[in-house]
DNA sequence: ATTTTCTTGTCATTTTCTTGTCATATGATG
DNA sequence: CATCATATGACAAGAAAATGACAAGAAAAT
């Protein structure tokens, strides 16, 4: 559950405070101290989420959030809201901004870590119910159907969880470990072999319609879903 | 079409009224003055539909209504929001809150009754009357009798309730939990292999039309009703 | 009230399907 | 050619689902 984190907050001692707790628990931290820093940073790298203070100097948080979410790049990372006072007009405007959750300060580090925690597992794009489809081969979670060029195609739990990370993450390459945390779950013990296993019989099952091709090797670095013909 | 509704509203006469009015139409009502105290109610047993005022003391409606929608029970539960104003603000602003419908005070019990048809028939068809057919299997909620082509099938009333609900959600995999919560009720304290056992029942019992194989199992997710051949 | 008939939930058992691993084959790379 | 990475086939342990039987309880009939 390790990701990287920007941390929005103008207060030294909350930032080092947060910064700190924020490592401890294993993530990566990038700190800005008003809203303008936060998007230059955001313009060299993403962050996983952000941590957003509600009153800065300048730009407020408030607005930079609804910057965030018109931002094509931007959108999808999910936003938690700090805010001072528990004010419920505060928590409204914040969730309504698009934040996906608030805490108040004072907060606890368990407390802050529970949110986050959260927050990441409900944006992971895998959970959603939302129909994908590539080439051809459409995977629909809310029936559990696997559907290539108009035959359904039977694979098993594993293999469908397999396809299912793969349609929602193509054209990029994932190692044995990485789809091992993804599709498997976090602490599994589980030879990384294995996963060459499951892709042979994801790609097995996938040849009644002919998507077998779809998953390519990539030697020396794992697997690939490649969108494209 | 008898359903357990949810009212959260603080004006005692209009919360008295709506109650004698859905009370009428056969409903069976709860009801919250506030949004902490319908936290509280929910927290029991689950209602069937929530109709929730705007404008609350304490926490907001509209916080209440985002908070349902995150909440793992509530999600899938109706919500009609009660609002003074017909301020469009407030309507969009309660439709992307997760709101199902929106209605304005003053309103007519027809009109209310009407609403609350409508969003049953949307979110939670087998609270309604309507007969059903899949595949040349229909069931009559009415007159509570499952026909498969021309023959009359027997069937025990906890696979009717069964069926009803598979058919009337069609194509999509629910897992025991799931069909324990929609079928037998919230939280009913049942094994889940008991699901196993009433699914082959109404296998059973589908089998003098031929219908068995309408109940498919989801290896490992639960089962499914497909509509498809 | 009492008997009879159904319905239901549970369990033990059997059957079917999955899954992780290994040994070996195949193919790429330098 | 030697070496390393990946593909493949087989298999046994184990998980999940189907099945059959049963007793407690509810509903209906008497």
């Amino acid at each position: 559950m390790a990701a990287t984190i920007l941390l929005v907050e103008d207060e030294p001692g909350i930032q080092e405070l947060v910064k700190f707790n924020l490592t401890q628990a294993g993530h990566a931290v990038m700190c800005a101290e008003s809203a303008e820093q936060a998007l230059v940073i955001t313009r060299e790298a993403l962050p996983d989420l952000v941590l957003l203070d509600w009153m800065l100097p300048g730009m407020s948080g408030i607005e930079l959030a609804r910057i965030f979410r018109t931002d094509v790049r931007m959108k999808q990372v999910p936003i938690i809201m700090l805010t001072a006072r528990g004010d419920e007009r505060d928590k409204v405007l914040g969730l309504e901004t698009g934040a996906d959750d608030y805490i108040t300060k004072p907060f606890s580090p368990r407390e802050l870590s529970a949110r986050i925690k959260a927050v990441l597992r409900r944006r992971a794009p895998q959970m959603t119910e939302d129909r994908v489809e590539v080439r051809g081969l459409s995977l629909d979670p809310v029936s559990h159907r696997v559907i290539g060029n108009t035959v359904a195609l039977e694979l098993g739990p594993t293999e469908f969880r397999l396809l299912h990370f793969m349609m929602t993450h193509p054209e990029r390459v994932y190692s044995r470990a990485q789809l091992l945390d993804h599709v498997w779950g976090d602490h599994v013990f589980v030879e990384e072999r294995t996963v060459d296993v499951h892709i042979r019989r994801l790609r097995l099952a996938l040849e009644v319609s002919g998507h077998e091709n779809l998953i390519e090797t990539v030697r020396g670095a794992g697997y690939r879903l490649s969108a494209q013909l």
